[in-house]
RNA sequence: GGAGGUGUAGCGAAGACGGUUAUCGCGCCGGCCUGUCAAGCCGGAGAUCGCGGGUUCGAUCCCCGUCACUUCCGCCA
């Protein structure tokens, strides 16, 4: 047996171990077969080394059994490679390993598709064969990037006199913000846990204990439909300060964020990173998140719709509405009618009436709405900046809804003339954001991130006589156009607490029902504290240039939130649900159906 | 919940006016081959064209429905 353990890995013998006997262990890559000369390449997580058999009668004999994916013990001597024939692809390309004894450790039926090969496999197929995908370099590299991200933080934090404390996952139900997950609880019947959205209330209580300094590498659980950059449970670095104001958060995000970023890619990023209010970026960038790596903007078209005879922008600004511009330098010959209509669609998509338009050219203003803003054509060429071959898209409403339409159609533009480099990092804070916004169900008001901020000083007396004008201490943290974090300074008074709680019209008794373990905490002398929760998914994705989630995380669920390696969910025996005191109104199960089939799941028999 | 895209051998793709023996590459099986590294050459097997219905003399192709995957909107404090 301990003649097949591995005396090396194969990705490090090279020149160096010349003449020495060796033992990897990996698995069949590639398989060349030449007849009286046969190569077969070895693979294991650290790399490919060329195995070469020419003695004739193992020859034979194992030529027809080595296959793919075998998992092999290989005893051979190293050797230089003949001239001419290294592969300076790998590492190991200088020498090859002349093959005296083989023992095959597990075999493999043909594959479903190939370690690293040409084709693009279809996701549904290499989730549901994750274990063979695994393999893949690609894979391999980022479930590498995703632990060397993991532990640059962990290092950094614990430098920083933070400590790694788990929270509970099962937990108290708050069904505030997203859909809880909930899990019955057989001891206490019709009563269920639910898992964390975030460990937002048990950091606080931490810090409300004494500890200063949490982190932790957080699993948080939505109930909400799955996106390419959103899955049903995924990871947050999960952290909490004492006596901790924005600009401690905001400086330690910024070094966290330097340090994995040179530890992982080697690669500076520029800082401080560039603030923006959420005021300025919703009036710039029409979104909480720019990419501002796009270098699209908006400007304020309203000074020249006034004094323009165009009725559906005088209406606009006649009912309190804005004109806001975006210029596309150079870009008037991509810009068909068809185009203009597609772009069109993605603003009608955010609630807007139209997309209004014109080209400049050396004469004037040309197509769309230009015949109606001709005269002013050389103010607009200065005010807005604007030249010759450029477009100048137009959207006209109430300012939320225009700044957010024209915002979609800038993310559109800049993805479909690349205005974004991809391998560039361009990070922003979002910070001011509004405490409370509009709840039209109710007519009241709603927290706009959560309950739990703190509103601005300058608010603390008079934030009930005008809601809407209070900000909060929050912080968005942005990369590339992706929300990949978000904190706040918290309340620590349960008195604020209680106001706010009033404002947004949330009954104190129940507000004592759902969180009164935490007001309860706030009471007895909880410290002033902030934190921050960053997407450790988003984050490495970002980093390792993926274009979904589920390319970084080893076992994902695809957007049904099925995962095709094991088949859940499922359904479960009756006796549990009678142990739990359930009874499902599933259609399959109401009716007495045979229960629906699951496509993953192997048919037992 | 809504809109779009996709669905053809184990995998990735092509296909047509509605009539073909349904094509190609990889993989698989058999044979040949001593320097390959996506090895090469020769031969072979492998497909209810996602499923159901309709139109038609005839449907993989057109129509309706349905399912699956995926992207976007809603949702995601």
């Amino acid at each position: 047996m301990n003649n097949s353990k591995r005396t090396a890995t194969c990705g490090e013998l090279t020149a160096k171990n010349i003449n020495q006997t060796v033992t990897l262990n990996g698995w069949i890559h590639r398989c060349r077969n030449h007849g009286g000369l046969l190569f077969f390449d070895l693979r294991d997580r650290y790399g490919i080394t060329q195995i070469v058999i020419d003695e004739s009668q193992e020859l034979t004999r194992l030529a027809g059994e080595i296959k793919m994916e075998y998992c092999v013990a290989a005893v051979g001597t190293v050797r230089a490679r003949p001239a001419g024939m290294i592969n300076k692809n790998i590492p190991t390309g200088e020498i090859e390993i002349a093959l005296t004894s083989l023992e095959i450790l597990n075999t493999a039926p043909p594959l479903p598709f190939m370690v690293d090969g040409e084709e693009d496999t279809s996701e549904t197929i290499r989730l549901k064969h994750r274990y063979l995908d695994l393999r893949s370099e690609a894979m391999k590299n980022r479930l590498k990037l995703r632990h060397e991200a993991a532990w640059s933080v962990r290092r950094f934090l614990t430098e920083q006199g933070f400590w790694e404390i788990e929270t509970p996952t099962f937990i108290k139900s708050t069904p505030e913000g997203a859909r809880d997950y909930l899990v019955p609880s057989r001891t206490n019947p019709g009563k269920f846990y639910a898992l964390p959205q975030s460990p937002q209330l048990y950091k606080q209580i931490l810090m409300a204990g004494g500890t200063d300094r949490y982190y932790q590498i957080a699993r948080c659980y939505r109930d909400e439909d799955a996106r390419g950059d959103r899955q049903p449970e995924f990871t947050q670095i999960d952290l909490e300060m004492s006596f901790a104001d924005r600009e401690d958060i905001l400086a330690l995000l910024e070094e966290m964020m330097s340090r994995a970023f040179r530890e992982v890619l080697g690669q500076e990023l520029t800082r401080p990173f560039p603030r923006l209010s959420w005021r300025q970026a919703m009036d710039s960038y029409g979104t909480d998140k720019p990419d501002l790596r796009c270098p699209l903007q908006f400007a304020d078209f309203s000074p020249f719709a006034a004094k323009a005879d165009f009725g559906v922008f005088k209406a606009a600004l006649e009912s309190g509405g804005v004109i806001k511009a975006m210029v596309v330098k150079n870009a008037a010959e991509h810009f068909s009618r068809k185009k203009i209509s597609e772009l069109e669609e993605e603003a009608k998509k955010k609630g807007a009436k139209g997309l209004a338009w014109f080209k400049l050219t050396s004469d004037g203003l040309d197509g769309g709405i230009g015949k109606f803003f001709n005269e002013q054509a050389p103010a607009i060429r200065e005010e807005l900046g604007a030249a010759p071959g450029d477009i100048i898209l137009l959207m006209a409403d109430q300012w939320l809804t225009a700044v957010e339409a024209l915002g979609a159609v800038r993310s559109k533009i800049s993805r479909n003339l690349e205005l974004a480099k991809p391998g560039e990092f361009q990070f922003c804070w979002i910070i001011d954001f509004p405490l409370f916004e509009p709840n039209p169900e109710t007519g009241g008001w709603a927290p706009v991130h959560h309950m739990f901020s703190m509103p601005q000083k300058q608010y603390h007396n008079t934030m009930e006589e005008n809601p809407a004008a209070v900000i909060g201490d929050l912080y968005d943290l942005v990369l590339n156009g992706n929300e990949l974090g978000s904190g706040s300074v918290r309340i620590h008074n349960p008195e604020l607490q209680s106001r706010v709680f009033d404002i947004v019209g949330f009954p104190r008794e129940e507000a004592q029902r759902r969180f009164g373990f935490l007001l309860e905490a706030l009471r007895y002398g909880a410290p002033p504290h902030a934190g921050f929760a960053v997407g450790f998914d988003r984050l490495v994705m970002l980093m390792s240039g993926a274009q979904s989630l589920r390319e970084v995380i080893a076992f994902p669920k695809n957007t049904q939130g099925i995962s095709p390696l094991d088949g859940s969910p499922s359904q479960v025996d009756a006796a549990q649900l009678e142990e739990l005191r359930l009874k499902s109104t599933a259609e399959d199960d109401r009716n007495g159906a045979h229960p629906a089939e699951n496509p993953f799941v192997p048919k037992q028999n």
